[in-house]
DNA sequence: GGTGAAACGGATTCACT
DNA sequence: AGTGAATCCGTTTCACC
């Protein structure tokens, strides 16, 4: 992982449709070099794919939101498998913390919203933080970037 | 935002680099009319950006935590330019609750954590949560693609 | 809003270093 | 591990529907 690899990474990172010739012009490299960098970044699994930023709200999901679960000491494995289930989970974290897990809904409504947290009484307690704003939104830290 | 849409944007977040003429492929239309399609969907502003997955362990940031910040009621303005410039920030979340923020750091040490938590303390009251695994992380709530 | 053909430009392969 | 040249393939443009 040197500091070319980390340009490329941070270049892929704003624009993962980038061509390998313009990433070759940035690190002064080949086209051919910045493409088997890219390989074996690939093949060691530091770059896992290639994503869309979307806008949630234009996509008819207005209302994301943040629900901190307290799962019932023997329901955790239910609960992962109804995480994976639900299909308005976007993303599921265990984290540390009596059986918590923290979990980011995104919903076409409050009534559905309503359905799936009544949803996640069969297998927890939670706690539910509607999003309002989301001031900073990066998928790698910034200090990557020196 | 038709069916065909919907299929190309499921494709692309699944794949962000797969190209025009294999996306014609999959919804049946010629890679002039897919390139049509989502150059009307970037200015539109659905289409944010393309973005990478990367593996925050291997790139030197095994340690990721999630910030519950109560935030003094004259310190929001401070606290939110601070999460700008703080580094180690990669989503911070306006959320409801009493001048609630939610902040996620992907961090090389529990050293750099404490220094950081530390420098919180000027703007808000802290708790934090260790992410331990992630069950779930998608982009786009499943539903989405029906 | 879509198609197919042509022109263009980037990706890929390969021989060489 | 990287380069430069050739080939290959996808993108882009455009006339037409």
């Amino acid at each position: 992982m040197d500091n070319i690899n980390r340009k490329i990474i941070a270049a892929l990172q704003q624009n993962a449709r980038i061509s390998y010739a313009e990433l070759g012009k940035l690190v002064h490299l080949s086209a051919p070099a910045v493409a088997e960098r890219i390989r074996k970044l690939e093949s060691a699994g530091v770059i896992s794919g290639y994503s869309l930023k979307v806008d949630l709200d234009q996509l008819g999901y207005p209302i994301v939101a943040l629900v901190q679960c307290k799962v019932f000491r023997t329901k955790e494995r239910e609960f992962k498998a109804h995480m994976l289930a639900c299909k308005s989970v976007i993303e599921c974290h265990n984290v540390t913390g009596e059986q918590a897990f923290l979990v980011k809904l995104a919903v076409q409504s409050m009534k559905q919203l309503d359905n799936i947290l009544e949803s996640f009484l069969d297998f927890s307690d939670t706690n539910t933080m509607m999003i309002l704003s989301t001031p900073v939104d990066r998928a790698v830290p910034q200090t990557f970037y020196d």
